[in-house]
RNA sequence: GGGCGGAUAGCUCAGUUGGGAGAGCGCAGCCCUUACAAGGCUGAAGUCGCAGGUUCGAGCCCUGCUCCGCCCACCA
C-alpha cells in the first residue's frame, strides 16, 4: 500500500480551488489500483455494467448523470466491502457512425459506395481510434472510479466472438429467421430501421381524394397510387357491397388500369370514403392486405427514395417531386374529386430525420415472442426489480405486443452476419467461423453483406463484457450484475433486449435491478439539442464549478420519478457554495488542533457533544436508506443539512467557546476530539457523492488508512441520543428566540443583550449548565432564575414553559416590542381558533384515535398559555 | 386512438403508511462577529390547478373537469 500524501505544509486556501485537487487525485487512484477488480477478491461482489455511450459521442448531461449515480454507488459499496466491479466501455453505433462519416464524405464529394467497404471501415476505424477515447477521458474527468483494465468496445475480438455465438445459437433453435416484409426504410442511409428506430412526427399534408371510376378515396401519398394494386372496404359496409370480388377498369395518369376490390376488415369504414387503395408495396397496412387477398406487391419507389421503372413515366424523379407532380397531372386529367388540409404522423429516421419509406426487402429478424415471455416473468416475479415500479407496467406493455425484431443493416460499420451463401449448391451457412469455402460443395460463397442491429450486441453487454461465452471467474463472480442504471429512452432499445437475451443464453437474470432515472432538461424545461443550441456542456460546468459541486447537484437532482429535471447555473453553483462551507469548516477544525493527541482518552462528551453525534448517527442511517433505495436526492440532502446546519451553524459555533475560551485542557481535547472524528466520518459518508474534496480535507485531517476511497462507509453504531436532542433542542430555541427579538427590534448584532430566563421547573438546571453557551451564542449576558420578575421595558419570548426577558431599556422605542407582540398575538389568536373548534366538534373526540384528541388538546393548552402570557405581556408594554 | 405522468412560496422542486405544508435560489432587514460575504442572524411570502366525493380529518385516497408534458399505435 502507498503511503499517503503528507498534508501540505503551506496554509490552507480560505476558498476550495477544485481544478488542482481534481487533477491530482485521479490520477493517484488509479495508479494506486483502487478502481481494479478481481474475482478472488474479499467481499460479495458488487458489479455495474456502464450502458456503453456511443463511440461517436463526447459528454453531455446524460452521460454525467448516469454516470455519476454509477460512480455514488459502486464508491459506497466499495467502501462498505463489496467486491466492487464498474465495467467501462463503449458502443460501436453503426448508424451513428455512418452518418457522422457519411457527412465527412459528402463534404469531399464522395458516398461511401464510392469508397468502398474495405475503405470506409478502415476510414471508420481510424475515426474510432482518434476520436472513440473522448468519452472514456471525460468521464475520468467526471471522477467515475470504472475498472479501466477491463474497458471494452462492442466491436472487440471477445465481443464480437460472442456476438456470433449468440447468432449461430439463436438461429440454430430457430429463433434467426430471414424473410421477406414490409420494413422501415431510410433512403438517406440506405438501411433497414427497426419500428423502434422509427420516429413520429406531426405534420401537415394535403388529403387528396382521387376518383377510382366509380368510387373516390383520399391518401397522403397520391405518388403510391402508381403502386396500387387494389381498393379495399370494409366487409361490412354496405355502400360498397356491389363492388367486393370486381375488377374495375378505371382511367388513370398511365392511362387505363384494371384494379381488383377486396374486402378486409382493417379498413375504417367511417374514415375518409371507407375506400382505401391497396399499395402492398409501400404501406405496411396495404402489405398485410395484399398478402390476405393475393394482391402483388409492385414496387414503385426504390431504395434510393426514387421512382422506379414501374412507375412509368415518373421513373427517375424523387418520390415528393413525383407527389406534387401526379397530383398536377391527375388535375388535368380531371382525376382528383378535392384536397383538404390533413395533419397526420410521418416516421422519420432517429438519426437523421429523413421521412422512411416503407418497402418490402429481405432482412433477418428474431422471434422475440418466446424470449419476451420469459423476460416477462422474470419482472412479474421481481427476480428483476424496475424501480421507480411504475416503469414495470411500461416494460410490460411493450413486451407483451412485441413485435419480431428485425436485425439486419445494410450498413458496414458493425457485426456482419455470420451467414455464408454458396451460389453453386444454394446452401445457406450460418457459422461461428469465417467461411472460406462451402461446407457442401466446396465451391466458393459470399457472406452476407449485412451487419447487425447496434443493440444485437448491446444486448449481450453485460455478460460479453464478463467474458462470455467462456466460463470465466468472473462471469461466475460478477453475473447477474447488481444493478443497471440508465435512462428511460432506452428501456425498450436496450434494458429489455438484455432481459430476453440475458435470460435465454445465460438461463439468468443480466441485473438484480434496473434503476431508471429521469432525463435532464434545460432550465426552461427543454430537450437540449445541438440544433436549438441550448446544449449545457457538462465540461464547462465542472471547470466553472468544481466537479464535486456538479456531482453533488445531479445527485440531489436525481429524484425518483418520471418526469425530467431541469439544471440551471445557480443549482450548481449552491453546491459549489457548499463545498466551499465544507472545505471551511474543515479549515477551521485544522487551524485549532494544536496539542490534539489522537486516540487519548478525552472523557465523557458534553451535551454538545453527545448531541452532534446523535445527529451524525441518524444522518449515516439516513444516507444508507437512501441508497439502498436508490433515493439519491435523499441521501444528499441528508449529508447538506447535517453538515451546513447542524455541523456548522450550532456545533462548530459551540465548538469555539471551548476552543477559544477552554476551561481546561481536557475540554479543549474533548471538542477537538469531537471535531475530527465527525467531520472524518462525515467526509467517509460524502465521499461516494463529492469524492475529490473529501479526500482532499480527509488526508489532512487525522485518519486512519491510505485514502479516503477505501476506507470504511460509515455505518450508524447507536441509536439516536434523545435525551441529548431535547436537551440541545431546548438550547437551541432559547437562543434562537433571543436572536429573533434582536432580529425584529433591529438590534444589531455587535450589542451584547441582558436576557432574563424565568426557567421552567424542569429547564432550569440545563440552562444554568449551559448558560456560557447561551450567552456566547446570543451574545447576552443572562441570568437564569426561576423566580425570576421582568424587568421593566422588557420583550418576551417563551420557549416551552419558559420565558425569556430581553431588556430593551434605552436601546428601542417599546413601540416595536407592542407591535411585534400584537403580530404574536394575531397568530395564535387564529390557531387557538382552529384547534378550539376541532376540539369542540364531538364527531372528532369521539372518532379520532385517542392520541390524535390528546395532542391537540396539549396543544390547545400550550396556544392558551402562550396567548395568556402575551396578552399580559402587552398590558404591560404600557 | 391507447397508456403514463405533472399542476404545491416569485423561480426550480421535495413532501413513502391521510393528523393545521418544506428545501434551495430569489426577496427584505441587520451584520466584513479572527472557518467561510461563495458567509452569519432574522424575517416576509402558499385558497397545495378547478369542482365534487370518502373521512372526525385530504397536498396525499376516489370521480369528473381544465391546462401542460411524455411514451406507444398499420386510420390510409
Amino acid at each position: 500500500m502507498t503511503e499517503p500524501s503528507p498534508p501540505p505544509a503551506a496554509p490552507i486556501a480560505d476558498r476550495y480551488e477544485p481544478a488542482a485537487v481534481e487533477a491530482r487525485w485521479y490520477p493517484e487512484w488509479e495508479r494506486r489500483g483502487y478502481f481494479r477488480a478481481e474475482p478472488d477478491h474479499p467481499g460479495p461482489p458488487y458489479c455495474i455494467v456502464i450502458p456503453p455511450p456511443n463511440v461517436t459521442g463526447s459528454l453531455h448531461l446524460g452521460h454525467a448523470l448516469v454516470n455519476t449515480l454509477q460512480d455514488i454507488l459502486i464508491r459506497a459499496k466499495r467502501m462498505d466491502g463489496y467486491n466492487t466491479l464498474w465495467v467501462p466501455g463503449t458502443d460501436h453505433a453503426s448508424i451513428a457512425v455512418h452518418v457522422i462519416l457519411e457527412r465527412q464524405l459528402e463534404a469531399e464529394g464522395k458516398t461511401r459506395q464510392d469508397l468502398g467497404r474495405e475503405a470506409f471501415l478502415e476510414r471508420a476505424w481510424r475515426w474510432k481510434e482518434e476520436s472513440g477515447g473522448t468519452i472514456i477521458r471525460q468521464l475520468r474527468r467526471l471522477g467515475a472510479s470504472c475498472d479501466w483494465t477491463r474497458e471494452r468496445f462492442t466491436m472487440d475480438a471477445g465481443l464480437s466472438r460472442a456476438v456470433r455465438e449468440a447468432f449461430v445459437r439463436l438461429y440454430d433453435e430457430g429463433l434467426i429467421y430471414q424473410g421477406d416484409y414490409i420494413v422501415n426504410w431510410c433512403p438517406r442511409c440506405q438501411t433497414v430501421l427497426a419500428d423502434l428506430e422509427v420516429e413520429r412526427e406531426e405534420r401537415d399534408a394535403d388529403f387528396v381524394y382521387i376518383k377510382y371510376g366509380p368510387l373516390t378515396l383520399g391518401t397522403v401519398r397520391p405518388e403510391t397510387k402508381l403502386g396500387d394494386t387494389g381498393l379495399a372496404v370494409h366487409p361490412g359496409d354496405p355502400r360498397y357491397t356491389q363492388y367486393v370480388g370486381r375488377t374495375l377498369r378505371i382511367p388513370s395518369v398511365n392511362g387505363e388500369i384494371d384494379i381488383q376490390v377486396v374486402a378486409d376488415e382493417a379498413v375504417d369504414p367511417d374514415f375518409g370514403t371507407g375506400v382505401i387503395k391497396v399499395t402492398p408495396g409501400h404501406d405496411p397496412t396495404d402489405f398485410e392486405i395484399g398478402r390476405r387477398h393475393n394482391l402483388p406487391v409492385r414496387t414503385v419507389i426504390g431504395f434510393d427514395g426514387r421512382m422506379t421503372a414501374l412507375a412509368g413515366t415518373y421513373a427517375g424523379l424523387d418520390r415528393f417531386e413525383c407527389r406534387k407532380r401526379i397530383v398536377e397531372d391527375m388535375q388535368a386529367l380531371g382525376l382528383i374529386d378535392r384536397i383538404e388540409p390533413y395533419r397526420h404522423a410521418v416516421g422519420l429516421c432517429y438519426r437523421c430525420k429523413t421521412v422512411v419509406e416503407p418497402l418490402v426487402s429481405k432482412q433477418w429478424y428474431v422471434n422475440v415472442k418466446p424470449l419476451a415471455e420469459v423476460a416477462i416473468a422474470a419482472v412479474r416475479e421481481d427476480r428483476i426489480r424496475i424501480l421507480p415500479r411504475s416503469w414495470s407496467k411500461t416494460y410490460f406493455h411493450w413486451m407483451e405486443n412485441i413485435r419480431p425484431w428485425c436485425i439486419s443493416r445494410q450498413l458496414w460499420w458493425g457485426h456482419r452476419i455470420p451467414v455464408w451463401y454458396c451460389d453453386a449448391d444454394g446452401s445457406v451457412h450460418v457459422s461461428r467461423t469465417d467461411l472460406a469455402a462451402c461446407p457442401k460443395c466446396s465451391g466458393p460463397v459470399r457472406q452476407d453483406p449485412d451487419v447487425l442491429d447496434t443493440w444485437f450486441s448491446s444486448g449481450l453487454w453485460p455478460f460479453s463484457t464478463l467474458g462470455w461465452p467462456d466460463d470465466t471467474p468472473e462471469l461466475r463472480t460478477y453475473y447477474p450484475t447488481s444493478v443497471l442504471v440508465t435512462g428511460y429512452d432506452i428501456l425498450f432499445f436496450w434494458v429489455a433486449r438484455m432481459a430476453m437475451l440475458g435470460l435465454h443464453l445465460m438461463k439468468e437474470v443480466p441485473f438484480r435491478d434496473v434503476y431508471i432515472h429521469t432525463l435532464v432538461r434545460d432550465p426552461q424545461g427543454q430537450k437540449m439539442s445541438k440544433s436549438k443550441g441550448n446544449v449545457i456542456d457538462p465540461l464547462g460546468v465542472m471547470e466553472r464549478f468544481g466537479t464535486d459541486a456538479f456531482r453533488f447537484t445531479l445527485a440531489i437532482l436525481a429524484v425518483p420519478g418520471v418526469h425530467d429535471i431541469r439544471i440551471a447555473d445557480e443549482r450548481v453553483e449552491a453546491h459549489r457554495n457548499f463545498a466551499n462551507k465544507l472545505w471551511n469548516a474543515a479549515r477551521l477544525v485544522l487551524s485549532n488542533l494544536d496539542g490534539y493527541e489522537r486516540g487519548g482518552d478525552v472523557g465523557p462528551a458534553g451535551l454538545p457533544g453527545r448531541w452532534i453525534e446523535s445527529r451524525l448517527q441518524a444522518t449515516m442511517t439516513s444516507v444508507r436508506d437512501g441508497l439502498d433505495a436508490y433515493r439519491f436526492s435523499d441521501a444528499a440532502a441528508a449529508i447538506y443539512q447535517f453538515l451546513w446546519n447542524d455541523f456548522c451553524d450550532w456545533y462548530l459555533e459551540i465548538a469555539k467557546v471551548s476552543l477559544y475560551h477552554a476551561a481546561d485542557p481536557a475540554e479543549r481535547n474533548r471538542v477537538q476530539h469531537a471535531l475530527v472524528t465527525v467531520l472524518e466520518r462525515t467526509l467517509r459518508l460524502l465521499h461516494p457523492f463529492m469524492p475529490f474534496i473529501t479526500e482532499e480535507l480527509w488526508q489532512r485531517l487525522p485518519h486512519e488508512g491510505a485514502s479516503i476511497m477505501v476506507a470504511p462507509y460509515p455505518k450508524a453504531a447507536a441509536p439516536p441520543d434523545a435525551a441529548a436532542e431535547r436537551e440541545m433542542g431546548l438550547l437551541m430555541e432559547t437562543i434562537t428566540a433571543i436572536r429573533n427579538i434582536r432580529g425584529e427590534m433591529r438590534l444589531s448584532p455587535a450589542q451584547t443583550l441582558t436576557v432574563t430566563v424565568k426557567a421552567a421547573a424542569g429547564d432550569d438546571a440545563l440552562l444554568r449548565a449551559h448558560g456560557a453557551l447561551v450567552e456566547t451564542l446570543a451574545r447576552a449576558r443572562v441570568t437564569t432564575d426561576p423566580r425570576a420578575t421582568r424587568p421593566r421595558a422588557s420583550a418576551l419570548g417563551v420557549v416551552g414553559r419558559s420565558e425569556i426577558y430581553v431588556e430593551l431599556e434605552g436601546l428601542v422605542d417599546l413601540a416595536a416590542e407592542r407591535q411585534r407582540l400584537e403580530k404574536e398575538i394575531r397568530r395564535t389568536t387564529e390557531a387557538i381558533a382552529f384547534t378550539r373548534g376541532k376540539l369542540s366538534r364531538p364527531d372528532f373526540t369521539e372518532r379520532a384515535p385517542a392520541e390524535i384528541v390528546d395532542k391537540e388538546r396539549e396543544k390547545l393548552a400550550e396556544q392558551e398559555a402562550l396567548h395568556a402570557k402575551l396578552v399580559a405581556s402587552l398590558s404591560w408594554v404600557g
